[in-house]
RNA sequence: GGGGGCAUAGCUCAGUUGGUUUAGAGCAUCUGCCUUACAAGCAGAGGGUCCGCGGUUCGAACCCGUGUGCCCCCA
């Protein structure tokens, strides 16, 4: 079979994904090897696939893959999340192209056509995984508003509700007054404005004309002020405190009160009370039991309760009021003013601080055991350092708004009556059943759902039903997942509260591991996002360099534990690792019908084996310790270095023969296992093209996919010592060839003036090979006319065709001896020093007297190469 | 405002408990080669005040303090 001139991955991606389907080889079923699980962070049912997703999912691709060929049983299982948000949003938006509103629907209307959409168009990533070479088990493809995992959101509810750990409170939220829904804090999104801080001035309820001015920059609210706030301490306004003023324009009369909340420093010293419509102001009302005065209806414009201006948008209010202030001469000034403004994440709107009706979960009591599971090593983040942060945000936590005024989603099991009491049960019957006064009546279920991290913090049990069949065989194989691979950014949204729901109801932890991806920046170190439109495609990029090229790319770019800076020049390096696989198959595959049967391996041959052997195991085993310690990238820069340079750079070449000349058969059969090796070593990286060559090489029993790794035997030092001192004698030669202009074509003659010839004959067909050289020497004395080389305690000379170039080598021995001479002295230095001497280890201080014996010799041979030189 | 992180070659990063030859790799750059696997390649080279300052130590890229500059999270 002919193999095409550069590597092709097209077709062979496609072949071979769906041969490992087909061969079942990504399902799994428990069975007695030991399980090692994986949950997919489930993307957004909306998603496609972007960098972020292509990062995370290689990365666990690669820990599955490696998994399944060290013989343990793995699961990676695959679903998406409901992601309530952004899924009504695509919803909404595709009624409004129909020409239907959502307020024109019934909720099951509505959520008719949303289930039309998820089956439509949900789900696409899990096709583009695919693309991507993802092993994952899609027999087990989960959604989070599949009928069992439903109920057990709904049993979660009910049952935190139960034990008090659910609570209805009003509670000053974030309202999204576009989509008239309450946000959590981490949906706001905080960005300096330039806005204006305007000072009104509020007319004293004592004899007289006298005010007292405060500075807002929402002059909107003052309809809303229950009153004024200054610092106790503050000199200006202690006579005022206890006594009361005037809301501008609707003349209420309000407390003014002293708290040291107040900054005397900022604006006026004086504080305008708006319990309703400010997070602070709100506590402050708590504190001093102040009126609440809504002025805001759910659209974001003025109710009733202001008294003005009722029914227009609040931010035309603020224009209008403003000169009605001015007219009214309450305006004392407006100064330019810059400040941090919450926006919607979803659409963007300002987020307006309301008072709502919400459904919380009391987060302290849940905290308490996730914290410590992390403190206690129980869970392991990778890397380290994310440990700090998810302390600091678990000791300060926060109750969890878990409502949403949404209807895709899981809706929340509360019952009201008319009276207006509440029942939370897990149906209506049940309600009926526990409260037997409800009968009859007419009880109305809550409209809102809950948020969907409120689904997805079941994930790692409920994928295997965990909680809708407690118990069941699946879960207790599979649970407690084994890595967990997520960003950053989801820290608290989801990794913590998963680890409260595992401690919760499976009581144990949910992984064991977490690793933490980079976030993936532009090459200007901008985060990737759809509004920059940075993002590149990655489908076409897939088309264009093959998936395992992708893979590499993004790989080796990303550094354990730091951001990923993506730049395509990544993916053409990976590409060219593609080809230098092929063409490294090419060869073999010349070789392969080339073959001699005669004789015994040639000594310089079983050289180079030996050598390559020690070097693969050694390898082996960094790469191994790498992996255990999630340094995935580092892993992959080592085999890429040991296939192009130890393997392809040198090994190929010191076994290469002559010019159409045969090679050896048991050289060619111990080079195609070596290759195999190294193909087994990637394939978790790159697993196409590595299972394509697997097969290429020769018939196989079995798909690499599948073949297990076998332990590795004890390293040969020796021969490795041997290999690294040809490279170097391999290297300097060249390098004083090239110095000296000697034409790759031209032979040279090499003499090797050295105390131990033993270590050079052994290699020194190699060499010769490898150097171009017609013969190689020894000799006891200076070679005349030679270009002479200095190199550990040995000289080498190259007799070649050519004028030598006295003053350029001198030139080159001048700077190694200088070089040698600092050396000597930075260790003659420490040597020299008594309380070194005393205090260094002895084995310090015995690798100090071998460098300072080292450098004196090469100092000798530098100057025995000048003296030669005149 | 509170908290966390980072700073090593042009770029992206290694550098494990302070001593492993006056700091390593990949990419980029430069020089020479179209050498029968590969120019998407081969061979070789150059390139660093380890952010500044101070301290601990016989010894600091590494530990401590401080300054500067970037990034992230929360308010």
């Amino acid at each position: 079979m002919e193999l095409s001139k550069n590597y092709l991955p097209g077709e062979v991606e496609l072949k071979w994904y769906k041969h490992w389907v087909n061969s079942g080889y990504f399902h799994s079923t428990p069975n007695d090897k030991k399980a090692y699980t994986v949950v997919i962070p489930p993307p957004n049912v909306t998603g496609v696939l972007h960098m972020g997703h292509c990062l995370n999912n290689t990365i666990q691709d690669i820990l599955v893959r490696r998994a399944r060929m060290q013989g343990f049983n793995p699961c990676w299982v695959p679903g998406t999340d409901h992601a309530s948000i952004a899924t009504e949003a695509k919803v909404v938006a595709m009624l409004r192209e129909r020409g239907i509103t959502k307020s024109s629907l019934t909720r099951d209307e509505f959520l008719g056509y949303a289930w039309e959409w998820k089956e439509k168009y949900g789900g696409i990533i899990l096709q583009q995984l695919r693309k991507m070479g993802c092993s994952l088990d899609w027999e087990r493809t989960s959604f989070t508003m599949d009928a069992d995992y439903y109920e057990s959101v709904i049993k979660v509810f009910v049952d935190l509700y139960k034990k008090g750990k659910i609570y209805r409170g009003k509670r000053m939220i974030n309202w999204d007054v576009r989509a008239k829904t309450a946000l959590s804090d981490e949906e706001v999104i905080h960005k300096e404005v330039a806005g204006k801080i305007y000072h009104l001035r509020y007319k004293l309820d004592l004899p007289g004309e006298e005010y007292i001015t405060i500075a807002t920059v929402r002059p909107e609210t003052i309809l809303g002020d229950s009153a004024i706030c200054v610092h106790p301490k503050d000199d200006r306004y202690k006579k005022l405190v206890g006594k009361f003023a005037f809301v501008p324009l609707i003349n209420r009369r309000i407390p003014i009160i002293a708290d040291d909340y107040v900054e005397i420093e900022f604006g006026t010293g004086a504080l305008k009370v708006t319990p309703a419509h400010d997070m602070n102001d709100f506590v402050l009302g708590q504190k001093y039991n102040l009126e609440i005065i809504d002025t805001m209806n759910d659209d974001g414009t003025l109710s009733e309760a202001a008294g003005l201006y009722i029914g227009q948008d609040r931010i035309e209010v603020r224009k209008i009021i403003t000169k009605d202030l001015e007219a009214a001469g309450n305006l004392v000034k407006i100064e330019d003013y810059t400040h941090q403004v919450g926006f919607s994440e979803r659409t963007d709107a300002i987020v307006e601080p309301r008072l709502s009706l919400q459904w919380w979960v009391d987060m302290k009591k849940l905290a308490a055991p996730a914290l410590e599971a992390v403190m206690s090593d129980e869970i392991s983040f990778h890397p380290a350092k994310f440990k700090n942060l998810y302390r600091h945000w678990m000791e300060g936590i926060k109750d969890w708004c878990i409502s949403r005024q949404l209807w895709w989603g899981h809706r929340i099991p509360a019952w009201y009556d008319e009276e207006g009491n509440f029942y939370v049960a897990h149906n209506e019957a049940e309600v009926n059943a526990n409260h037997p006064e409800t009968k009859g009546k007419k009880l109305i279920q809550d409209a809102d759902c809950l948020d969907t991290w409120f689904s997805s913090w079941l994930w790692p049990f409920e994928v295997f039903k965990g909680l809708s069949n407690p118990n069941n065989a699946e879960v207790n194989y599979y649970y407690p997942t084994s890595t967990l691979v997520t960003a950053p950014e989801i820290i608290f949204f989801w990794v913590a509260r998963m680890i409260m729901a595992g401690e919760e109801y499976m009581g144990k932890i949910p992984f064991k591991d977490v690793y933490f991806t980079g976030i993936v920046r532009d090459k200007q170190g901008r985060k990737m996002s759809k509004s920059l439109g940075n993002s590149p495609d990655l489908l076409g990029l897939i088309d264009q360099y093959g998936a395992d090229a992708v893979r590499f790319g993004i790989m080796i770019a990303s550094p354990a534990g730091n951001d990923l800076l993506f730049d395509e020049s990544t993916l053409e390096q990976g590409r060219n690792f593609n080809n230098k696989l092929w063409n490294a198959t090419k060869l073999l595959k010349m070789w392969e019908a080339r073959q001699n049967k005669e004789g015994a391996i040639p000594e310089d041959a079983q050289f180079a084996m030996d050598w390559f052997e020690a070097k693969l195991t050694t390898t082996q085993n960094e790469v191994d310790e790498m992996l255990k310690t999630f340094r995935l990238s580092e892993a992959l820069k080592t085999i890429y270095g040991l296939i192009w340079d130890d393997f392809c750079s040198w090994y190929l070449e010191w076994i290469k023969p002559g010019f159409e000349q045969p090679m050896h058969q048991g050289v060619y059969e111990k080079t195609v296992e070596f290759y195999d090796a190294l193909l087994q070593l990637l394939h978790p990286f790159m697993p196409f093209i590595t299972e394509e060559i697997h097969h290429t090489l020769k018939t196989q029993t079995e798909d690499l996919c599948v073949k297990l790794y076998t332990p590795t035997s004890k390293v040969n030092s020796e021969v490795l010592n041997a290999g690294a001192l040809l490279q170097n004698v391999i290297s300097t030669l060249r390098d004083a060839r090239n110095k000296n202009q000697i034409k790759p074509k031209d032979a040279i003659e090499l003499h090797i003036q050295t105390s131990n010839n033993a270590p050079y004959q052994t290699i020194q067909n190699i060499l010769a090979k490898q150097i171009n050289a017609a013969t190689i020497q020894y000799t006891s004395s200076a070679i005349g006319a030679s270009i002479v080389v200095a190199l550990e305690k040995d000289k080498f000379y190259i007799v070649a065709n050519q004028a030598i170039d006295t003053a350029s080598l001198k030139e080159n021995l001048l700077k190694d001896l200088a070089h040698q001479q600092g050396f000597l002295i930075s260790v003659g230095k420490k040597l020299d020093n008594e309380k070194f001497v005393q205090n260094a280890k002895p084995e310090v201080l015995a690798i100090e007297q071998k460098k300072k014996a080292d450098a004196l010799a090469r100092i000798q041979t530098i100057e025995e190469s000048l003296a030669q030189l005149g």
